[in-house]
DNA sequence: CTTGGAAAGTCAACAAGGCTGACTTAAAAC
DNA sequence: GTTTTAAGTCAGCCTTGTTGACTTTCCAAG
């Protein structure tokens, strides 16, 4: 149950205390509701627009890597290209995102935003960088250094990749 | 737009680089990215059991606030109480919660988890806290200290009193 | 040049889990 | 005795996820 592996043996005062289990359940719950704000501000434009959060992830990820296609986006995602293509349809649909045939692969389409689409994703990402902002700036860069490596560690590691893939669209 | 607002000024060298919209950008991808490996594993156990997401966040609650009432889980969990009702009912009727009348206000029912509850709970916290514990340990004790001030920084002021009412089920 | 298979899209059906609105019951509070 | 509160229920709707079956397009290997 709470056996402690084989690691470096605790030289008495620093104990792994962040490793308690009541200091884990903190760490769950901290990721519960911090989630919950997290989501918040986007969630309540989108909402103006009809739109959900599915809407709001593909308009980012598209933003971020401009010529994606529907396959990477998929993987990206983690969804099913039937749940991906419903709201891909409505967002071209109404002319925020475009689908355009590929040139050297004309069964891939590339996607990018629209002037409209891209007016929505700086309206949803100011509203979220905007508390991140705020939340970075209360907590300082070490604090945010400390957040980033967490978070990074707690990825599955094929979305480590997506996560260490800055934006290039691809190459 | 990138306006500063009125802030200590910075002393050339340590600018404020983890407050750039790239860097924003990277604190929200972690976010995402790190979220969906914090439920992946309850989420798999979930679905042997027929249940979701909505039930692991009734079970963890009510194990952490035994004898917690409706109306506190529902503003906790910021759903209607007919989502959460329709959750409970299904986790009562399999025995895996108990909802007893109040002692003193007759209207209240306080819930508590059988044995078979506790034990899928120590089943899903288990996985759970052992991811977050392997990110605990590869990241260290200021990571997990900056992780936490940042977390608790992009709350909602309400879910962070619920977050630090440590569970002492009220009082 | 044909064919196999990958990429994309489509249709249908279904489920979980959110939501609103209307309503009942029981008990507490005033 | 009336009003308010806590809980529960019924009905209906939406988003977003799932499977499965199928078509169209078109590159690439035989």
């Amino acid at each position: 149950m709470s056996d402690r592996p084989n690691l470096a043996p605790l030289s008495r005062g620093e104990s792994l205390l962040f490793l308690t289990d009541d200091q884990l359940r903190r760490g769950i719950e901290a990721m519960f509701f911090a989630y919950r704000g997290f989501t918040a501000d986007p969630d309540r434009i989108l909402q103006e627009y009809g739109y959900g959060r599915a809407h709001h992830r593909a308009i980012h990820f598209i933003n971020r890597s401009p010529g994606t296609t529907v396959n990477n986006l998929l993987s990206i995602l983690g969804v099913t290209k039937q749940s991906l293509n419903r709201v891909l349809r409505t967002l071209v649909e109404d002319g925020l995102v475009d689908s355009r045939v590929g040139d050297r692969d004309k069964r891939e389409r590339h996607l990018y935003l629209t002037e409209a689409g891209a007016a929505l994703e700086r309206k949803l990402s100011e509203a979220q960088r905007s508390r991140m902002r705020d939340a970075f700036r209360a907590a300082g860069p070490d604090a945010v250094a400390g957040f980033r490596a967490v978070l990074e560690q707690m990825m599955d590691p094929e979305m480590k990749r997506h996560y260490l893939d800055d934006a290039d669209g691809g190459k």
